[in-house]
DNA sequence: GCTTAATTGCTCAATTTCGCTTATTATAAG
DNA sequence: CTTATAATAAGCGAAATTGAGCAATTAAGC
């Protein structure tokens, strides 16, 4: 059986009931209690259970909701995990930084440095994730733009938001678009896509995290051009092509994430 | 069974009943006398529960605000699911109504009505939930305030929170204060006060929410007088007592919900 | 086809937990 | 006040959990 099947028998496990012990996931996975033990562990690293001695816990109210979203999360995960980290690697104490919703950004939590930090953002999946891992430190300050809730994204949108956001100036933009190409880089929603725009206007600098999937593609939207990018942050290194001529054209400082 | 498990089905019983001796416990869990103890010993050391010669006792004394969330959301869990529900039904098609953040009025996200809705908020975990499980039904509009995060109760506060839930009118606030006596409703945190007393002044009507552990109760912001609240939300009726008096006497309408 | 990396199941020592027994203490009844 | 009953705390051995390390297998990449 695959890990990846394993985890989410476990999580459906979960979800009907609320507690689940090793025995038990023995009884309904047929893997070593090694294993049960190592796939409680990548659960919980992740943020989608809890670990407790002798089994796993459901989480509750924020974060039993996200599961499904999580799983989207999924694809390219490690990619965006070194994405995140290496975003992060751009900050110094005392920063503030706009995030854009995103499952890219939403590796971030798992990344905050130790230094005080303003982190304002339009996800409520982010914000939630935030308050939940951070809650004693009290380095971090979270802000949250207001809006309308687009349930889908878990992202907050419509007028308020971009109203609320204009009225913050950042060091940082980290944007989370939905694709990149040379002409610019792309989201699917429209109303994301606004949010987005003044997140980079009202940054000092601005840096684009994307994940192998993003590269080269187009969606509905158009975001910006390249020119108002200053960094972006990928997994690999681009390796020629096109866009890379392009992003060295606009200027744009290129930052693989150190895959290990 | 996992010690946690233990754990916190002592406490739900607990929730549920008042009290809980060694005998009952066993047959609940079907561990052994020595290991309850060790289990009712760890909860009272928590400050969960007050340990009494042959058991366990609910706390009631203590004030909400200095427990973790996790626990005051368990605390009179069906009363709370009583009186959200009979909130839910003041409401009619298209209202626009306030929700405060707080373990109460998290319940609301399980029985909102299926007719046309608009629910302004500043608690986050309230969002999260509704965005979740109201994702489908077009019906449901659901606007977050913003402002800086509050991570231990999930709620957003500061200057931006007041500020966006200012510029919005609604029919109904729906309020969950931390304590209720003659003298008005109480917080005890004075950002959510803050939160509170805007939702107030631009709701047409003013619905309070008060499980038993709020009643008689004084914190330390006091958010408004009894005069603005228009409803006051209970699980049981108050029985007399010099509440009742203040209350009637400031013409607050008492809606005991209906507890099965 | 070969090499590399990841996954799995196993063992082992350290720690924690569990249930039993016994001595002590608190409550209740006479 | 004294005694009887029940509950508790402490001590102890057995069992369970955990993390680490290791070899074998499998999958993936060049």
């Amino acid at each position: 059986m695959i890990p990846l099947e394993r985890h989410e028998r476990i999580l459906e496990h979960l979800n009907a009931h609320r507690f689940l012990n090793v025995e038990q996931a023995n009884a309904l996975l047929g893997a070593s209690a090694a294993t049960i033990r190592r796939d409680f562990s990548d659960l919980a690293n992740k943020g989608l259970a809890q670990r407790t001695r002798g089994g796993l816990r459901r989480l509750e109210q924020v974060e039993d909701g996200a599961l499904p979203y999580a799983f989207r999360a999924g694809r390219f995960a490690t990619e965006k995990a070194a994405i995140a980290q290496a975003a992060m690697g751009l900050l110094t104490p005392g920063n503030v930084v706009f995030v854009d919703g995103g499952t890219t950004t939403q590796q971030i939590a798992r990344y905050i440095p130790d230094f005080p930090l303003t982190l304002i953002t339009n996800s409520l999946r982010l914000a939630a994730a935030l308050g939940e891992q951070h809650a004693q430190s009290g380095n971090l300050h979270v802000v949250l733009s207001g809006g309308t809730l687009h349930p889908e994204a878990g992202l907050l949108v419509g007028p308020q938001c971009t109203r609320t956001l204009s009225e913050y100036r950042a060091d940082w933009a980290f944007i989370s678009p939905g694709g990149i190409d040379i002409h610019g880089i792309y989201n699917t929603n429209e109303d994301a896509a606004a949010s987005e725009r003044v997140m980079m206007a009202q940054a000092a600098k601005v840096a684009v995290l994307a994940d192998p999937g993003k590269l080269n593609r187009a969606s509905m939207c158009r975001v910006s051009g390249l020119d108002l990018v200053d960094t972006l942050i990928t997994a690999r290194t681009l390796g020629g092509g096109p866009l890379q001529d392009a992003l060295i054209e606009a200027a744009v400082e290129l930052h693989p994430a150190g895959m290990k």
